[in-house]
DNA sequence: GCCGTTTTCGGCCCGACTGTTTTCAGTCG
């Protein structure tokens, strides 16, 4: 069983609690121990194996620890179960509904016996949920636009089409003059690869006009509140997006509280109450006295921190590590001078390789890797070995037409079901470059994989695993692999991992990349362009690499041309 | 249920908004 289950499990046992009203230390123990599974790195059910005592791990004590055993042994847990059977099965879906928690759950459930989304859909249509004790017609209609919002949306969206509709917004929110300045917050500033909603913090003289002028947003659906603190509205596309207002001494504390995580945010607390301090969206206060707030350097310098990047706000210990000056020194979008993998008119891309590098020369890069498909892949139109080895001498004539840039004669090179590759030695050895990834025969066990994936590593001719998990978000799921085998081959091999930079992959993730860097991998960015506009998701994966702790000298695409040809001399 | 270089017991982050209320509970972040 995988970690995400695990955790979900205890996410269930969290709901079920909730709704059954118990202490809400031990259901916010539940949720710590599931959020801590999903930032391991490594599968609980190895870690089980290799006889590892899992209560090391944060958040996760004696008795989670049992029910972990217990999981991996029984497929079950026996708490899980029992609870199941005295909570009817709709209840947690309800608490999915913006509005509805667990009480009003369970008040709907008692008074109208409603245990599913449609079932409290038709009694709000029916008008039966106004008469409740405490709730209204007002609740009525906010429970039925939720159902709306939980099914439509199902949650959450890409990283990248938040950045969309936060460029829009930003381009409004820069005209209005009542607003002195703007930050964005949450998720969003942190990376993470989907975002929930946005968090937009604002400071304005007057209030009022910054209001009416937020409000004046065309995109904006519907206004879900509005109060002196904040204003939450919907875009049309479905993105909540909350406003708060702040006053400038206050504008750092802010935007830390509500940059997050809130496990970090309740770790640097503790900081502060180890001071006898209090630190809220306020700032940092000693009695009633503020200490710092203005800036976030400000608040963790007064709490003898250094300033935590905000990639870095995951409670994975970079707490301790600002307290003792362990931070590493993050690569930066300026630190990237080329990209290590798109596509051309030769096999699935839409432009062909000189316009391909003209808009890379653009985008500021140095060098860029074309790395077509191979055969395997009929229907991206994937090369042959007699293709491969033309098309490279086409890359290398165009190179020679350009000045102080390198244009490398690459390839994306299949792995075969056997990890045999899809190209024969002397064509990939003539490259400058070779990308191998899986696209195909994805249905096999965990052993087989990572036995396919390693013995393309060891093959001597390869620089870099591609989409090394082969995920896309919200469609497919990573393929099940060993990673830390993964890595050593890698390390033996002098292999890199890939991070691809296409907006529903970002594959490797973040995650994973940190434990890789620790053992001594190095990685690559690869935007993975199928087109001359496919090199701006660069971002994408620098933020991916930030959150993964990766320093510049972890990144090969932070090389000048002259030591990225020394360091790919093999 | 977790956690501890003051503690193995007794804490556990903190405030705003909404709707339905006459003083607050529930929800959210």
């Amino acid at each position: 069983m995988e970690n995400a289950e695990i955790a979900g499990i205890f996410d269930e046992i969290a709901d079920l609690l909730e709704l059954r009203d118990e202490n809400p230390f031990r259901i916010r123990s539940y949720r710590n121990a599931a959020q801590s599974i999903r930032n391991l790195s490594d599968r609980l059910a190895d870690l089980t194996d290799q006889g590892h005592d899992l209560s090391a791990i944060p958040n996760v004590g004696d008795a989670t620890a049992k029910k972990i055993h217990e999981i991996l042994e029984t497929g079950v847990c026996k708490r899980l179960e029992s609870l199941r059977k005295q909570v009817p099965p709709g209840l947690p879906d309800l608490m999915r509904v913006p509005a509805v928690g667990p009480r009003k759950a369970m008040q709907l459930h008692r008074e109208l016996n409603i245990e599913s989304l449609e079932e409290l859909k038709h009694a709000c249509e029916a008008h039966k949920v106004r008469d409740l004790d405490g709730m209204g017609k007002k609740t009525e209609e906010t429970i039925l636009q939720g159902i709306a919002t939980v099914q439509s949306t199902a949650g959450r969206m890409l990283y990248q089409e938040a950045a969309e509709h936060l460029d829009s917004l930003a381009e409004h929110l820069d005209t209005v003059a009542a607003i002195d300045r703007w930050e964005v917050a949450g998720s969003y500033r942190r990376g993470r690869e989907t975002i929930g909603d946005l968090d937009v913090l604002v400071h304005a003289k007057d209030r009022t006009k910054a209001t009416e002028a937020i409000l004046a947003y065309n995109a904006i659906g519907r206004v879900i509140g509005r109060g002196k603190e904040r204003v939450s509205v919907r875009l049309e596309a479905g993105l909540q997006i909350d406003f708060r207002f702040f006053d400038a001494a206050a504008f750092g504390a802010a935007w830390m509280y509500f940059t997050g995580s809130k496990a970090h945010n309740i770790r640097v607390r503790r900081v502060a109450q180890e001071n006898k301090w209090k630190l809220n969206e306020y700032g940092l206060f000693k009695d009633d006295h503020r200490l710092a707030g203005k800036t976030e350097k400000a608040v963790y310098a007064r709490l003898d921190m250094r300033w935590v990047a905000p990639e870095l706000r995951e409670d994975r210990g970079e707490v301790e590590a600002a307290r003792q000056g362990g931070l590493p020194r993050l690569v930066d979008l300026d630190d990237v001078r080329g990209d290590l993998q798109c596509h051309t008119t030769a096999s699935d891309g839409k432009h062909s390789i000189q316009e391909m590098a003209q808009a890379a020369r653009r985008q500021g890069f140095d060098f860029l890797a074309i790395t077509d498909h191979s055969k395997r892949v009929t229907m991206a139109n994937g090369l042959d070995d007699e293709a491969a080895r033309k098309h490279a001498d086409a890359i290398r004539e165009a190179d020679a037409d350009m000045k102080r840039f390198w244009l490398m004669a690459g390839i994306e090179v299949d792995i075969l079901k056997r990890g045999n590759l899809d190209l024969n030695e002397k064509t990939l050895t003539a490259m400058d470059w070779v990308v191998a990834s899986v696209h195909y025969d994805r249905a096999m066990g965990r052993k087989a994989m990572t036995d396919r994936i390693v013995t393309a590593i060891a093959s001597g001719v390869i620089h870099c695993l591609g989409h090394p998990l082969g995920r896309i978000i919200g469609r497919r799921e990573p393929m099940a692999v060993d990673m830390d085998r993964i890595i050593e081959a890698c390390v033996d091999h002098n292999v890199c991992l890939e991070i691809n930079c296409q907006p529903d992959r970002l594959d490797l993730p973040d995650t994973f990349c940190r434990d890789a860097r620790d053992a001594g991998v190095t990685f690559t960015l690869g935007t993975d362009a199928h087109s001359t506009d496919g090199f701006r998701f660069m971002p994408l994966g620098v933020k991916v690499a930030r959150r993964g702790w990766l320093r510049k000298t972890d990144v090969l695409n932070t090389k000048t041309i002259t030591a990225l040809k020394k360091a790919l001399r093999k």
